[in-house]
DNA sequence: CGTGATCTTGACTGATTTCAAGGTAAGTGG
DNA sequence: CCACTTACCTTGAAATCAGTCAAGATCACG
């Protein structure tokens, strides 16, 4: 039950001039390395909104005892760091080499701003809503079923790459490591995936791995 | 695992003529009977928020399946039914005899009431998302040992009385009917709390439990 | 090529579920 | 007012799923 956190905070933020952006004031691009954090957990104030352009990011919690949940995972295009309080409650991670856009609220705040954050904060409670069914109520086969599932649409290329460690998807399914890599092992053994290295995979039996799923 | 889909739904809601509101276009006051649904799942038009003025009402969601989980329980003073798409994901249905302002979202539409909306869907995010935690990374005892705590700070009086069945608490909290029922005669037995009947409590032993809590 | 991180696999353990039975409380009709 | 009914809750024994512990394999990188 135990997570270990993450790897090294590698390299220093780098800013770009922030070229042309749909927002108001306009947002700046930053990149992030692998590993690096954008921002902190229940530290950095929740001032900034921020746009994916490029990469993979993973939001976690660590609570006082060591365990780690795993809030989502972003991809290009995905908006996140929408969060209620003064401070965020997760945090920010990159996990590929990333390009975010990044917002801050109320230097740039117009009622299009606005409703921009709304409808996010409705997809981001949509979305936390769906994982909470996941956790709750559903076996560990159909967990890692419906997470390459998941993935595999939200892609929809034939060979898929997982930005995330084994660690990473067992904090976001709530199951052990050793727990992910037995599932996936069967569903590769029982021809529902075949996986290329350990980060890659491709879907051979969609409509079973779906009713796995349920 | 499999969840038994509540009570019987029982009599007609009662309009009445809906005093004095703080909604701009004056919300409607509507009464419900234990049991009775204030809105179904992905059937009704989420074109609503609530108030709950007096009572206790659930949130649950049904999967094909026939498992069922509980979303929250409100109480006098929350909002709910506050959600993102053009239907409701989860169903709410009355456990006490309740008292509901009902606003139209798009009826009665200022800056003011976007306002009060946006923050409502901001604290349903927190408290998803503490939910989420709960669910995936704590055992049993500590589950039920929070969800007492949590219910006695929220009332702040000496004898709480629990509006839910053990079946609802079950479906919150991602157990079963037998493990709640065991968890509670263990704490009990510990002297962490004294239950008067199976539908009221008292805290005994506040910093013990509060450990269990983790 | 070596080193450390990541991933896989096996054997065992334990928490929670499942299955089954019995008890308690509240409401109903006689 | 009491017997009956039904829903709700509790308790025990057995089974199962996922976790823990431990060892080994693979991969990435210097």
């Amino acid at each position: 039950m135990i997570a270990h956190a993450h790897q090294e905070i590698s390299g220093p933020t780098r800013f770009r001039p922030g070229g042309p952006s749909r927002f108001g004031d306009g947002g700046v691009t930053v990149h992030y390395t692998p590993g690096e954090e954008v921002y902190a957990q229940e530290e950095d104030a929740a001032g900034c909104v921020y746009r994916l352009l490029k990469g993979a990011v993973r939001t976690s919690h660590l609570l006082a005892d060591g365990r780690r949940q795993v809030g989502d995972f972003y991809y290009a295009g995905d908006m996140f760091g929408v969060e209620t309080g003064s401070t965020h409650r997760f945090a920010a991670e990159a996990l590929t080499a990333c390009e975010v856009l990044v917002l801050n609220r109320s230097a740039s705040s117009t009622p299009e701003v606005d409703r921009m954050i709304c409808s996010a904060m409705a997809i981001e409670l949509a979305r936390t809503q769906e994982h909470m069914l996941l956790l709750a109520r559903t076996t560990a086969p159909e967990k890692v079923a419906r997470f390459l599932l998941d993935l595999a649409d939200r892609f929809n290329v034939d060979l898929v790459t997982l930005p995330m460690s084994r660690q990473d998807m067992a904090d976001y399914l709530g199951l052990t490591i050793e727990t992910i890599s037995r599932m996936l092992g069967r569903l590769q053994a029982n021809g529902f995936v075949e996986f290329v290295g350990a980060r890659q995979f491709r879907i051979c039996r969609r409509t079973g791995l779906a009713q796995l799923a349920a």
